[in-house]
RNA sequence: AGGCGCGUAGCUCAGCUUGGUUAGAGCGCUACCUUGACACGGUAGAGGUCAGCGGUUCGAGUCCGCUCGCGCCUACCA
């Protein structure tokens, strides 16, 4: 190893990311060999939809991801991050719908093929704004295995599954009630209709009855009454005994109606008990029209507007019809009152249009057995979810569950592979028709597309080349995690439990982690009418790729959502820095002879070498249970504590009187002496196996700093630090625990009497006992600057002017200056002695207590007896202090 | 209507699975320090009846029950 390049004096993620970003991609570490030996890890992108930019929320599960995945390409797997992105069906087809609408175009006018053409525009446009975005955030995805859900090998899959799935009997067209956006033309699935409440009305008016007398029924939509087909009441209810059977006269439509008795449809106790029945329009009233044959009168047509069979409202809107019906039935004598109601309104979840339950001929998926086989696969543990209280949620639904319908009235997507001829067959098939294969005929294939959400099921298996057993498919299948928002837990995540584990027979990952959701510093959820939105790529210009990441993952808690505040953000920047500057140090002291920390001998080293060595242990086994839990906070804390607390604060200020000269025993050539070789030995190789820690959190500063202290080779693919039991040293701990303390008190000290912090003390240490001694005597020069002392003294005599303390179990002596103690700092110790008696009495309360001492463990009771002994001894010596002073 | 989550320092959050010395972190606050890596720094502090009530236990922030407050999800109550 030669001398390393000095680092730069300001720190500048700027000055290297994109350097970093091109070297790792060029190398080839992000694309992993499908034949490799090495066990696979595999994780599969949440494919962000082709609809704009990434948002704040891409940028945390990115953070997740790479982290993971850059953790297990160092820990030896064979890696594979496979990105991608998601055609988004309506989603992205409303953007443009939009973008034509400001020329003053639509979709119809332009036609389907010219539409399609700019729709394709459109994504590429995107799809390349994102794949800038994520290697911007250091995403090491493989960008050769790069997807997207209407590329050709991806949509054979779709048409493949579809085909199967309706020779399975499992895909069926049906004339059923959808939900239907009057807005978007299209219907949508239950999952796609928001519910939200909304302040209405409830009307009550009367049909009056054929032969006399008259029936009174609420609704919260009046102009679905056009509709009626029947009135329904409870069999048992003795009000309306006599008119069931009976027939009412639509008041405004004359025709009859009957009334029928219905128990499942009827609460007697609510409203009238009499329910108006409106089967075309409504999914309760729709199973009781099949309960009692009635007619299904659709009163819409497809925009929302009242058609023919709304007699004279035809050609009103759906809401002006509601107050056409309201002043016509008033008009009538018919109103019987109304009240304010809130309840829930459905809304499309695109375009925020009221939804209506609307009759027609659509496609549908059954969901009884694969919801069952998805139930399974979590139940016997093939899929885990993180955090696991989601399961309840997944249950819930999946217990829950009705057919999907997977029709779709749009133009961008996967069109449906049916088939119809003239004399009304259908055909489905994989390959395009031209001809009936029954009678010959010429064929149109069917104008509509799939749920979006059908391709995105089929995501695990149709990115590995499925239907084929592709290589890819063989060696990365099923893959192992899946990080992804709770939001779409029942949209995405068990729709390809299900469809994947309906065709090949394993669920498609190990593990689910779902993440929460980012929000603003007070916890505000983001949106562009708040104008509290951060850009991802904003952030990262302001602080750095790496504080971005760190801040998303350390602020990961498990199912919870992240309050993202630039305050923290500005917090982890300055870790970095802090790096940096701690890297710079070392980097100064280095003259390129170091040695690996594999070449070292435990037992040849000094104490604060052996300290830091085996600290890092410690650290590196938290930070393994944290990632392997997806604790990312936890492993984040760690690493900050380490890098920050153990090694700048406390090693390379302990190494400072060794790297700078200072102090004599450096020369010395006996057991424990410090030989400054090995203090930049153990300096530089520790902060590399921190960096190495650290990088797939901050992988550029990493790096970047690695390669300027020497590293052999690029951290991308450097091994994992993992805990070394070789290392492992329970009394250096100890006793440099004991040194921490020992300072710390003097420190404390000196602040309580009223000292500047520069302010020089005398220190004796009387007696350490031999061990501890001899440990802390090695540690003469360090303890000096580290506590600021004029002198130290171990064994000897204490001045008479000395006060007394305890720190870290050891009696210490520490010399004042003449009259340091003022009244300030005498009512300082006071409070001391208060805070000191306080918890001396219910430690001594606690022992006293005979149940305690007989029934805690014996290492407790031991405990506290150990703390009040050190508790009394303080009190003494600071009660002597105080004395001597009154 | 069901289900889930949350309530801990001024703020934002860890800790609760497996109860045990002095309940932690970051930011903010106070005092001191321009020490030759770093003022995006160092040092020392202040600040908490762990939402409330009850129970189990020698011992509860942690386990159990109830109450209050906040948030979210699912749902076909006219």
């Amino acid at each position: 190893m030669s001398r390393p390049e000095p680092l730069p004096t300001r720190f500048d993620p700027t000055a290297f990311e994109d350097r970093w970003y091109s070297a790792w991609e060029a190398s080839g570490a992000f694309s992993p060999e499908a034949g490799s030996d090495r066990k696979p890890f595999v994780i599969l992108i949440p494919p962000p939809n082709v609809t704009g930019k990434l948002h704040i929320g891409h940028a945390l599960q990115f953070t997740l991801q790479d982290l993971i995945i850059r953790w297990r390409r160092m820990q030896g797997h064979n890696a594979l991050w496979l990105p991608g992105t998601d055609h988004a069906g309506i989603a992205t087809q409303v953007m443009v719908e939009r973008e034509l609408a400001k020329e003053g175009t639509t979709r119809h006018a332009l036609g389907r093929d010219k539409f399609l053409e700019r729709m394709w525009a459109w994504k590429h446009q995107y799809k390349d704004n994102i794949s800038r975005q994520a290697r911007a955030l250091g995403a090491s995805c493989d960008w050769s295995r790069e997807r997207f859900t209407l590329d050709p090998m991806l949509s054979r899959a779709v048409r493949h599954a579809f085909v199967e799935l309706y020779r399975q009997g499992l895909i069926y067209r049906a004339d059923r009630l959808i939900n239907w956006c009057p807005r978007c033309l299209t219907a949508l699935s239950d999952l796609e209709v928001v519910h939200k409440e909304v302040d209405g009305g409830m009307w009550d008016f009367a049909y009056p009855i054929d032969g006399g007398g008259e029936i009174v029924v609420s609704t919260t939509r009046p102009e679905t009454m056009l509709g009626d087909t029947a009135i329904a009441v409870h069999p048992e209810d003795e009000r309306y005994r006599g008119v069931v059977g009976r027939h009412a006269i639509h008041p405004l439509l004359g025709r009859r109606i009957p009334i029928v008795a219905d128990a499942v449809l009827v609460d007697a106790a609510f409203g009238t008990g009499a329910v108006k029945v409106t089967p075309a329009h409504d999914a309760n009233d729709f199973a009781t029209g099949e309960r009692h044959g009635l007619e299904r009168i659709n009163l819409l047509n497809d925009d929302g507007t009242i058609n023919a069979n709304g007699g004279p409202l035809a050609g009103l809107d759906r809401f002006a019809a509601r107050k056409a019906v309201l002043q016509a039935l008033g008009e009538k004598g018919l109103r019987r009152g109304d009240k304010p109601h809130r309840h829930a309104i459905g809304h499309c979840q695109r375009c925020d249009t009221i939804v209506e339950p609307y009759l027609s001929r659509q496609w549908f998926c059954a969901m009884k057995s694969m919801a069952e086989q998805a139930l399974h696969a979590v139940h016997s543990g093939e899929v885990r979810l993180v955090p696991e209280f989601w399961v309840a949620t997944y249950e819930n639904w999946l217990e829950n569950i009705l057919d999907w319908c997977i029709s779709r009235q749009l133009w961008w997507g996967h069109r449906i592979p049916a088939f119809y001829c003239a004399s009304g067959h259908t055909s489905v098939s994989e390959e395009d028709l031209t001809n009936c294969p029954e009678c010959g005929a010429a064929v149109t294939q069917d104008e509509d597309v799939l749920d979006t959400w059908f391709s995105s099921g089929l995501w695990p298996v149709s990115t590995m080349g499925w239907p084929d057993a592709s290589p890819d498919m063989a060696a990365f299948y099923p893959t192992s995690l899946l990080i992804t928002g709770f939001d779409i837990l029942f949209f995405w995540v068990a729709r390809m439990i299900m469809m994947c584990k309906h065709f090949t027979g394993r669920s498609p990952f190990a593990e689910v982690h779902l993440t929460g959701l980012v929000r603003d510093a007070r916890g505000q959820k983001m949106s562009k009418t708040k104008g509290n939105v951060m850009d991802p790529l904003d952030l990262v210009h302001e602080y750095g790729a790496d504080a971005v990441r760190f801040t998303l993952a350390a602020l990961a808690s498990p199912g919870r959502d992240l309050p993202l505040d630039s305050k923290r953000m500005e917090g982890y920047r300055a870790f970095g820095t802090k790096l940096w500057n701690a890297a710079r140090f070392v980097g100064l002291h280095l003259d390129g002879t170091e040695v690996s920390l594999d070449a070292l001998e435990p037992a040849r080293l000094a104490l604060p070498e052996r300290w830091l060595l085996a600290e890092l242990q410690h650290a590196a086994a938290a930070v393994d249970r944290a990632w392997g839990s997806y604790r990312f906070d936890e492993g984040c804390r760690e690493i900050y504590r380490f890098v920050w607390n153990d090694f700048c604060d406390w090693y390379l200020e302990m190494a400072k009187p060794a790297l700078l000269g200072e102090g004599d025993r450096e020369k010395g050539t006996g057991d424990g002496a410090r030989r400054v070789e090995d203090v930049r030995a153990v300096a530089r190789g520790v902060l590399v196996e921190a960096l190495k820690l650290l990088h797939p959190v901050m992988p550029f500063i990493t790096e970047e700093v690695a390669a300027h202290l020497g590293a052999d080779r690029g951290l991308i693919t450097a091994s994992y630090p993992r805990p070394d039991g070789r290392w492992a040293d329970e009394e250096a701990r100890g006793q440099v625990g004991t040194f921490r303390a020992v300072v710390q008190g003097v420190r404390s000290y000196r602040h309580m009497i009223g000292l500047p912090a520069n302010a020089p003390l005398a220190l004796v240490i009387p007696a350490a006992g031999e061990r501890m001694g001899a440990a802390l005597g090695s540690l003469r020069a360090e303890m000096t600057r580290l506590a600021s002392l004029s002198r130290l003294d171990f064994g000897g005599t204490v001045p008479p002017s000395a006060v007394r303390d305890v720190a870290g179990g050891l009696d210490i002596a520490i010399v004042l200056p003449e009259g340091a103690l003022g009244e300030a700092e005498i009512a300082r110790l006071k409070f001391e002695m208060t805070q000191i008696e306080d918890e001396l009495a219910r430690s001594r309360a606690r022992l006293a207590d005979q149940a305690f001492v007989s029934r805690a463990p014996a290492d407790i009771v031991t405990a506290t007896r150990e703390r009040v002994d050190e508790l009394a001894r303080k009190a003494a010596v600071l009660g002597e202090t105080l004395r001597s002073t009154s």
